[in-house]
DNA sequence: CCCGTAGATGAAAACTTTTTTCATTGACAG
DNA sequence: CTGTCAATGAAAAAAGTTTTCATCTACGGG
């Protein structure tokens, strides 16, 4: 996801390119899974509400997309399917584009659940931390 | 993980076991994937605080386990290796046993990366919104 | 049993995080 | 350029969580 494709998608349905949503954008293309405070860090004539709204809005788009990983709330532009490796030791998230899902393994046929999307995430420690 | 068993984790690392304690264990049994405001109506006699205190406890003994599937946290005894279902119509939340990840799909090897655990959650409709 | 004590509880206060309100500003269509 | 309505942000409110501290009680030892 680009910023200009997520720029397009904001002027599409209707809604106002201001400064302030193109800063929050570039926030987050700076680095994926930053929490609000690391966000608000890098828009800091941002203000607060400002950066939640925005935050909601993106969210809403499909633009951004957040992040339970135990530790308070990250965002990250929503690229491609991808899943996460959390180190708990250093907290370090990288992610792996490979799907290790065996769809063949999701007891959902007999149960009439209708899958429309998955997450997958890998706790443990990283390189570094070893 | 049975209410006699998690009590004696707690009595055998010091801690007391207090009717607030038990209140607690209880309401988890009751059902699994509770909110917060959930198990507090459980045990009304029991303060927040200590209902707090109690989870992060049991939690700490490996007795509970956290879970953050997008809607604030929810809570588990922490019964045997399982995943979760989520319907995103009507919030149910179902689990499943058998484990559908494929390890030999889990890009660790190469980067150095020791798994520990892993989580999968699956989102979609439950057959009853179907 | 009954104490003594260290750990546990809970009301209140303090903090943190998020949402709402509302007056002012500014993006952008015409 | 101009007018309009969405967007912004300071302040206040609401919601969620943690800390403080006086009081209580589980339970080991006598
Ligand atoms: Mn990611
Ligand atoms: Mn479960
Ligand atoms: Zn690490
Ligand atoms: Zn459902």
């Amino acid at each position: 996801m680009s910023l200009e494709s997520a720029v397009g998608k904001m002027r599409g349905r209707g809604y106002k390119v201001t400064p302030q949503r193109v800063a929050v954008l570039g926030a987050l293309a700076a680095e994926q899974h930053q929490s609000l405070e690391g966000i608000r860090a890098r828009c800091p004539g941002v203000g607060m509400v400002t950066v939640y709204r925005t935050l909601d809005l993106l969210g809403s788009l499909g633009i951004v997309r957040r992040l339970d990983l135990g530790d308070g709330a990250r965002y990250e532009l929503a690229a491609d399917h991808h899943h996460h490796m959390i180190c708990e030791s250093c907290g370090d998230i990288s992610e792996f584009e490979e799907c290790p899902l065996d769809s063949a393994r999701i007891p959902t046929q007999n149960q009439g659940f209708e899958v429309r999307s998955h997450s997958v995430e890998v706790y443990g420690r990283c390189a570094a931390c070893l």
